[in-house]
RNA sequence: GCGGGCGUAGUGUAGCCUGGUAUCACGCUAGCUUGCCAAGCUAGUGACUCGGGUUCAAAUCCCGGCGCCCGCACCA
């Protein structure tokens, strides 16, 4: 039965155009997929509805970064060296295969490394699974696509990012700026993401390429509290924390009691529902799993996924991770960039220490090119050593070097220390866009009991169509009427579909499919007394509104639903 | 990638075993009709997943590719 629901819904979304196949007269690729009219609509309206909640109401800046991405980015972020699979070669007949699928009896071997799966194989006496032949040691396959910079033989390596994360990133100080360097802030990016599955499948919820909608929340290491977090303390989360227990449990309860571990998560959790529901999510299917310990990454303190339940079981459709300040700390350490954050301490200290100071008219003459860096070095280093003879020992691009007394001074300074550099610690909402659409559409999906009939009950706000009007019959006037109300709609920027053909009953079934919410009729009582009918999506119901007045009715009713055209009129 | 199922108009299907270019329904388009919930009549539209082989002839038999679905595994 719910398998029937999945394929009648792939059908329906081919049919109306939602989604389908991408290439499909070439044959199709496998995890490629293109979104028709209407699926390009919902798409971009559920977009605009998580920029009303993460841009719009918590004032985070949204930038847009390149698909292309040079090496030294992933090789910072892990993913050249860990967004692998590990694959073995039958050394007879050359065929490839994933390591981790060989190995039996043991769990998660995916998380095994090379040389866990490589002992793992020999002791369990692997062969190849084809032909019997003995198999090479497990090699690493990159899950990115690869890809050139420039076309010529001297271009650098790039690769199609596999998360939009990264820019949010190593353009910290650019953000923490336009900020006015305050903590915390969070920046986002909706765009697409690559990665190059070895079989993907089920449909948009694994993809090759895909859209994704992230926020990184920049936060004090040691304050992760979230100013509005009173605002969602009451939101009853249904969780189920990796010791295997499931709470339905109040956001502030869930930190008190330390399930979820700091505040600014578990503000973004109850965001990430609040979200959810408000595109169509059914709040009996989402669920948030905590992360267990050997699935979660290293650097994670806490990560919490929001799932969703689907035909094809509980699907995982947003991640919140505290990722702490791995990834700065990463593009720190590759690009020697400064990725931190100042804080000013309450007063300023006065400090007094001993410093070496060079003396350049000395240094220079006796050291010549090596000088600038000898300095350098003497200022840098704290508590140096000043050798029995006077002078000081340097290591310097690793020889070393020896600096007699007449080239530095030593001097007691004191100095004004009005702050400290810290990294800041990430938290990361990440949004798997398609997987959401996916999830909205089959909650959305509904069947009358009797007879074959579907209804799309899509949130107001995410419908790709908001109006159909129609003329009762295309003729006495009654499309010429309905056509111009069309146009005054459309004029009046909501999204309208104008349709004359057959039979009243067919056209609001079409629009019923497609889950427009409203439907407007021009009958013969339009010509005489200026109404028109508006029907309601999911009751059926109809009320006459002034014809004249459905411009100006019509944002209300988008905004507040069917019961302000009753209540109104 | 493994195991299983599968691929015929936009959709759902018949035909395949036993080779002779394709059934029915819905949809869609036009006309008539009806006059507020997929009504009726008439006409039209439109398909054998791709490639190779066997054959006088392939949707049908054989081989291979591609794709889809389910399970395993992985993942946003």
């Amino acid at each position: 039965m719910v398998r029937m629901d999945e394929d009648k819904l792939l059908a329906l979304a081919k049919r109306r155009g939602f989604f389908y196949p991408a290439f499909e007269i070439y044959g199709g690729v496998a995890g490629l997929y293109e979104y028709g009219p209407m699926g390009a609509a919902l798409k971009a309206n559920i977009a605009d509805r998580w920029r009303r909640f993460y841009v719009l109401g918590e004032g985070f800046a949204e930038i847009d970064s390149p698909n292309v991405s040079p090496e030294e980015v992933f090789a910072a972020s892990g993913h050249v060296k860990e967004f692998t699979d590990f694959s073995v070669e039958c050394t007879k007949c050359r065929e490839a295969f994933r390591a981790d699928h060989l190995v039996k009896d043991i769990e998660n071997p995916a998380a095994l490394g090379a040389d866990g799966l490589s002992a793992a194989l020999k002791g369990q006496g692997a062969k190849c699974p084809s032909c019997g032949g003995e198999l090479s040691v497990p090699q690493k396959v990159n899950l990115m696509f690869k890809t050139q910079i420039g076309p010529t033989a001297n271009s650098r390596v790039g690769y199609l990012r596999p998360e939009t994360a990264q820019a949010m990133f190593f353009s910290f100080v650019n953000h923490y700026r336009h900020f006015r360097e305050q903590l915390p802030f969070g920046v986002v990016q909706v765009g697409r993401g690559f990665r190059n599955e070895i079989s993907p499948r089920q449909g948009l919820l694994r993809q090759r390429e895909f859209n994704m909608m992230e926020a990184e929340v920049f936060v004090h290491p040691e304050r992760k509290t979230w100013p509005r977090f009173h605002e969602v303390a009451d939101d009853r989360l249904r969780l189920v924390s990796n010791d295997g227990k499931e709470h339905v449990i109040a956001a502030k309860d869930a930190v008190h009691k330390g399930i979820i571990k700091n505040e600014a998560l578990a503000y973004f959790v109850a965001l990430t529902q609040r979200f959810l529901l408000d595109v169509g999510i059914d709040p009996k299917r989402l669920r948030f799993r905590q992360h267990l310990t050997n699935e979660m990454a290293h650097y994670a303190s806490d990560c919490w996924d929001a799932e969703v339940e689907l035909s094809y079981g509980w699907v995982e459709a947003v991640g919140v991770a505290d990722r702490g300040s791995y990834d700065l700390d990463q593009h720190i350490r590759h690009s020697g960039a400064q990725l931190t954050a100042f804080e000013r301490f309450a007063e300023a200290n006065e400090v007094e220490r001993d410093v070496i100071a060079p003396v350049h008219a000395r240094l220079g003459p006796l050291f010549k090119g090596k000088a600038k860096a000898i300095a350098a070095a003497m200022e840098s280093a704290e508590g140096l050593a000043v050798e029995s003879d006077g002078t000081i020992k340097l290591a310097i691009d690793g020889a070393e070097v020896t600096v007699p007394p007449e080239c530095f001074e030593r001097k007691r300074v004191r100095e004004k220390v009005s702050g400290r550099r810290f990294v800041p610690h990430v938290i990361e909402p990440s949004y798997g866009l398609d997987r959401i659409l996916y999830s909205v559409m089959e909650h959305s999906y509904h069947e009358e009991e009797k007879e074959e009939y579907t209804v799309m009950r899509l949130p107001i706000s995410v419908a790709p169509i908001k109006f159909g009007v129609f003329p009762l019959m295309a003729k006495d006037g009654l499309d010429g009427f309905a056509m111009k109300l069309d146009a005054e709609l459309r004029d009046a920027g909501v999204v309208t579909s104008y349709d004359d053909s057959g039979s009243i009953g067919r056209r609001y079934a079409r629009m019923d499919e497609v889950g427009t919410p409203f439907c407007v009729t021009v009958d013969h009582e339009t010509l005489e007394k200026g109404t028109v009918t508006i029907r309601d999506r999911d009751s059926k119901a109809q009320v006459r509104v002034p014809a004249k007045e459905l411009a100006a009715l019509a944002p209300r009713l988008l905004r507040h639903g069917f019961s302000v055209a009753k209540g109104g009129k």
